[in-house]
RNA sequence: UCCUGAGUAGCUCAGCCGGUUAGAGCAUCUGACUGUUAAUCAGAGGGUCGCUGGUUCGAGCCCAGCCUCAGGAGCCA
């Protein structure tokens, strides 16, 4: 008999018919009743036997993890937490899981017990719940792109370039560790190397996809990029997914009307497919929160926190005018900032893009015209000569998940940078080609996804986001 | 990489001032019960106290080094 998923027959309305139904045992109670979850819904369905009906030896093989296939007739349940069961006619063990040596128990287990099982967190609600938003979440970025004529490109994720600074790059080669070909001046000699020269995973797409953009028009890449960089915190990893369109004809503007009209598409589209994965979410965050302190727990819960970001506009202000926020603000004059703010051109630390989210505006912030020293040499210049139309997207919990700029497309402009945060122009010759020939304005941004899911799952470790975390010392699975 | 904290049963944790045979709850196993909702009740089994070395009559506990994990910072998405 052919199965049916789950989550259709949760919501079936006509009784009485025989169903087959395939899955995972979640507990097993009262010698009765087996919760049986495949994977299609967050929810399980109940599925009653008659012990007298069935061997001994066979109910006791239904332990947490075992795969099973059960047959039988669709009913109203008799109990109170269901609305419909499965009287179970025919019962067959597909796969056998050893209750004592199976890691996940029915009880709450620690996120930080079920990284080190990456393999086997997919079986528990919260993973679930967590990896179909993830999903949910991709479609709509390329929902999103698509509907307004966006081509999605491929960059590479083997690079020789080396210049774009974005962070330390994981080296790619083929050469004998052993036994490396070395040059006169005792230096590794890459032209043995299989690419002829040295190469690295990419950092970004960036350099690529303004290429495209400035002949196809608005691009996107989404891809997984690369940092060697050796960071221990709940927003960083190793190995990420990025989103990084770029568009021809894109003022800064433009580029924060694009950025803010993603993120609210996207998170309208979890809202609206996700609601049973989110409303599980929500109360686990809620439970999560009951340990700590009144005053650390948010104001909102998960999914008034997502609907309030999709009502209201993110405030925009300038580096400038953040500066004078936090210099007159109460931590500052109070001296309770780590880092004071005393004078226009220092980076802003977390503590004080905290303070603008969380406490001042309590709502998503853009950033932008940074001063140009503590920005990329591709941004923009503005008139002032001190400032560059750089953009910052701040989240709340979550900090910078957004960097983007109008591109600077004056060749001397950009050539000048280079020169002064010395960058090899020569080895950038394709990408000052853009400038050369019919070169136009353009912008684009960054969107780290999995800062995203985070945001939108309530989850606060960037490790439990990803199905397998690359992290520093970390690369199992 | 820096700062702080942690590592004891399958999981979550307790373990006093260094002193007898290292405990609890959950899970597991055995039995009972049989419309349960992380079922319940009774009983049982289960330990390289992260690793290496040191101090001591004696170390889970003190000291040193190392490993791993978590939180914060930096770097950033």
């Amino acid at each position: 008999m052919k199965r049916t998923k789950i989550k259709s027959l949760l919501n079936e309305t006509t009784f009485q018919k025989e169903v087959t139904v395939m899955g995972w045992v979640k507990t097993f109670r009262n010698n009765q009743f087996i919760a049986i979850n495949d994977g299609s819904s967050i929810q399980n369905i109940q599925a009653v036997v008659d012990f007298n009906a069935f061997d001994e030896g066979l109910l006791k093989r239904l332990t947490t993890g075992a795969a099973i296939s059960v047959t039988g007739t669709l009913v109203e349940s008799l109990g109170k937490g269901q609305k419909v069961e499965i009287k179970v006619k025919e019962l067959e063990i597909l796969g056998d899981s050893d209750a004592e040596k199976f890691p996940l128990q029915p009880k709450k287990h620690s996120l930080e017990f079920l990284r080190e099982i990456a393999h086997l967190r997919f079986r528990t609600n919260t993973f679930n719940a967590v990896f179909k938003v993830r999903h949910a979440l991709a479609f709509a970025v390329h929902q999103f792109f698509n509907e307004r004529g966006f081509t999605y490109l491929h960059t590479p994720i083997i690079t020789a370039s080396d210049a774009e600074g974005a962070g330390e790059m994981f080296k790619v080669t083929t050469l004998d560790f052993d036994n490396t070909p070395r040059n006169e001046d005792g230096s590794v000699n890459f032209k043995e190397d299989f690419f002829g020269k040295a190469t690295n995973l990419t950092v970004s797409g960036q350099l690529e996809g303004e290429l495209a953009a400035l002949a196809l028009g608005d691009i996107y890449t989404f891809g997984p990029t690369f940092r060697a960089e050796n960071s221990n915190t709940t927003r960083h990893l190793a190995e990420f997914w990025m989103i990084e369109p770029e568009m021809a004809f894109y003022d800064l503007q433009d580029n924060m009307d694009l950025a803010e009209d993603l993120l609210k598409y996207v998170i309208n589209y979890a809202l609206t497919t996700c609601a049973d994965e989110l409303d599980f979410l929500k109360s686990r965050l809620e439970e999560e929160e009951k340990q700590k302190p009144q005053n650390e727990r948010s104001e909102l819960d998960l999914i008034s926190k997502l609907k309030f970001c999709l009502e209201n506009n993110f405030e925009r202000i300038t580096y400038t005018e953040a500066i004078d926020i936090l210099k007159q603000s109460k931590p500052n004059q109070k001296k309770q900032f780590k880092y004071l703010i005393e004078s226009w051109g220092a980076d802003l630390q977390s503590e004080h893009e905290r303070y603008l989210v969380e406490k001042h505006f309590k709502k998503p912030v853009i950033l932008t015209d940074y001063p140009k020293e503590i920005k990329a040499f591709y941004m923009r210049q503005n008139d002032d000569g001190k400032t560059v139309r750089a953009m910052d997207i701040l989240f709340p919990g979550i900090g910078e998940i957004v960097g983007g700029s109008q591109r600077e497309e004056r060749l001397e402009k950009i050539e000048q940078r280079m020169t002064e945060m010395h960058i090899p122009a020569e080895e950038m010759s394709w990408y000052l080609d853009t400038r050369r020939f019919g070169s136009a304005p353009h912008a684009g941004f960054g969107l780290g996804f999995e800062r995203l899911v985070l945001f939108v799952t309530g989850m606060t470790n960037i490790r439990d986001v990803i199905p397998f975390p690359r992290t520093p010392k970390n690369a199992e699975f």
